[in-house]
DNA sequence: CAGTAAGCGGACCGATGGGTCAGGTTAACT
DNA sequence: AGTTAACCTGACCCATCGGTCCGCTTACTG
């Protein structure tokens, strides 16, 4: 229900299949730098092939950005799956790299997965790693890692695991220049808030007594 | 230097002044529910007047988003400003508070603080309120209230306050109809981050040691 | 109650960007 | 080499949006 990326029915030329693979490199690269609104034309411009093209394999620009996330939603979603059926409780630690990685891996698209206008194929790829990452958190919590009261639904609302989804991105993007294990460093901010011993500062429902 | 408005020298009208109120208002329900990229138009006809109308109040629509972002960073700069002089250092935790203050005022226009794209008076606007919250963590770090290893530089680079000002709002925001105060949860955990007793997992230089 | 300038409205303009199409081009196969 | 269908191109179309402009309206002043 969600691997069906409709190709279209195998081409047999070999310039095709060159074009798609220059126009999904361009795109990363121009989406990255201009962000979510990077023209098409520019893209075409850059995979050195002519406007029309992009439609060719690409029906809509939604449909270019989705083909994007689809391939980098792919690796740490299946570390994350390989990790569950694992069922190494002293694996916990692990499965939070495997979400660490996942950040790595989407360092420059996020803003492509997050967006909220996000096309419904991206909808479905976001809630799945969502659902993947909460998967991962249960089972740390399981394992002692982290401490009993955070929260983690299937439902998005109120779930901390957006935390770490969302957060070091996004906050990546706001520094200019930002050292390349930046993101690193706020993952580890977080993990420590979600670690710490219970009981101090009871995260809900109220106000943290600060 | 900061605080020059460029008001349009005082009109003695009385419908010019409700019209300018009336379009703010607008302007942030608009921006509040359609982002970035509400189109001045429909701005106009929430607020009931003209286009023309709009761009008299305000020359660009940049200087339409200034106004706003001006009207909310003004009160929690202050708070802070104020707390920062009042030298005592048993305020650590108020001054947590402030910065909680200042997520709160924020919540539905964080995105025109924040956008990458910002004007250069917005940009002014941000980096005043980041140096105020850098300064209040800075107080509660020689309080003790956050471990010594919390970085805090005038410059945003590594800055780990970032954190604070950054992600509470735009974590929410891709939740779907989120509790009223779910950006206090999550401030709860990066704070809890923050605070973690040191030793165990530096945050720097390295990946934490998971 | 005029006189007047400030204010207002909304048609209009130029730029931009997503998407289309007719016609030339080319890779694969025989 | 010849045939053909898939492929590519870029001019074009249309919608949207920020910003302008000028004639009309209206709130203040004396």
């Amino acid at each position: 229900m969600l691997g069906s990326p409709h190709e279209p029915a195998r081409t047999s030329r070999a310039d095709a299949a060159r074009d798609r693979e220059l126009l999904l490199a361009a795109a990363e690269a121009e989406f990255a730098e201009r962000g979510l609104d990077a023209s098409v034309a520019d893209i075409a411009r850059r995979a050195g092939v002519g406007e029309g093209t992009v439609f060719r394999h690409f029906a809509t620009k939604d449909d270019l950005i989705a083909a994007i996330v689809r391939t980098h939603v792919g690796a740490p979603d299946e570390v994350g799956q390989r990790l569950l059926t694992a069922e190494d409780p002293a694996a916990a630690p692990l499965e939070f790299r495997a979400v660490a990685g996942g950040q790595r891996e989407q360092r420059d698209v996020s803003f492509l997965l997050n967006a909220d206008d996000a096309s419904p194929e991206v909808v479905a790829l976001r809630e799945r790693l969502y659902r993947t990452v909460c998967l991962l958190v249960d089972h740390a919590r399981a394992a002692g890692a982290v401490r009993a009261d955070v929260a983690v639904q299937a439902d998005v609302t109120g779930n901390d695991a957006v935390l770490l989804m969302c957060t070091p991105n996004h906050v990546v993007s706001f520094v200019k220049d930002p050292p390349p294990d930046l993101w690193r460093r706020y993952l580890a901010i977080i993990f420590g808030g979600l670690r710490r011993p219970e009981g101090a500062h009871p995260l809900t429902p109220a106000a943290p007594a600060l």
